[in-house]
DNA sequence: CGATCATATACCAATATCAGCATATGAAAG
DNA sequence: CTTTCATATGCTGATATTGGTATATGATCG
């Protein structure tokens, strides 16, 4: 047998650097798959074949405009990621730097509205 | 071309279900191969090329003991994983939920929460 | 309708991966 | 030194994955 089918497995589907990538640049909002092939550097097909990957584990989802296709990333897909990974961050130095953070986060709100 | 050598990439390591759970399993502390083979239900072989891929992104390593092998999880090595899920757990909720995490290890050490 | 743009899919070749079995290495016990 | 135990490695077959090229689908425009 070989390895377990990237279809249906979130961990599959990220360990792909170009899906990462697209990811990414998904987080900056909406894009069409013809700005995905611009802003990175991969073809066409290519791009399509990815976001069907991500699309089929609910990484990405998109909406019809016209002839073209708008992506979004899902990144609440990437929990079982986040999860299995939380019991390894409490092993290292979790406890420390989320309190530091959440600091950081609660002093850093009020903060943020004046200009 | 096919995707990218597992060896040297963190993201490509974890990806196989059998990779996480031996991890899982020595997170316990360290443990011997056989240990290991007798834990999870693999084959003696297929636990030490595992454990071969592991070592070589740094996820694990080992120190002999006469004729075994100790083997440890080296948890600090899953940071690359953890920087890149950070960019999108912020995306999802991360604010609340975080801050909910940390009230419930603040005020909640001794309990536990009631159904 | 026909042409064109945006995207998806089919097919291909090269290669990597996985699991299983057999075997090699290496230490310790008799 | 020979046997035995613990682990690693080599080889193989089946399959999956990736990237490329060509083509199909589908919508818009003239």
């Amino acid at each position: 047998m070989a390895r377990a089918s990237t279809t249906s497995d979130v961990f599959n589907a990220v360990a792909e650097a170009g899906r990462r990538e697209i990811l990414d640049v998904l987080m900056t909002g909406e894009k069409t798959v013809g700005a995905i092939v611009r802003d990175l550097s991969m073809s066409q097909p290519q791009v399509s074949k990815h976001l069907r990957v991500l699309s089929e584990v609910g990484l990405v989802r998109y909406r019809a405009d016209g002839r073209y296709r708008l992506y979004r990333a899902e990144p609440v897909r990437l929990r079982p990621l986040h999860d299995w990974l939380a019991k390894y961050e409490q092993a290292w130095n979790a406890r420390l730097d989320r309190i530091d953070d959440i600091l950081h986060e609660l002093q850093g709100q009020g903060e943020r509205s004046d200009p």
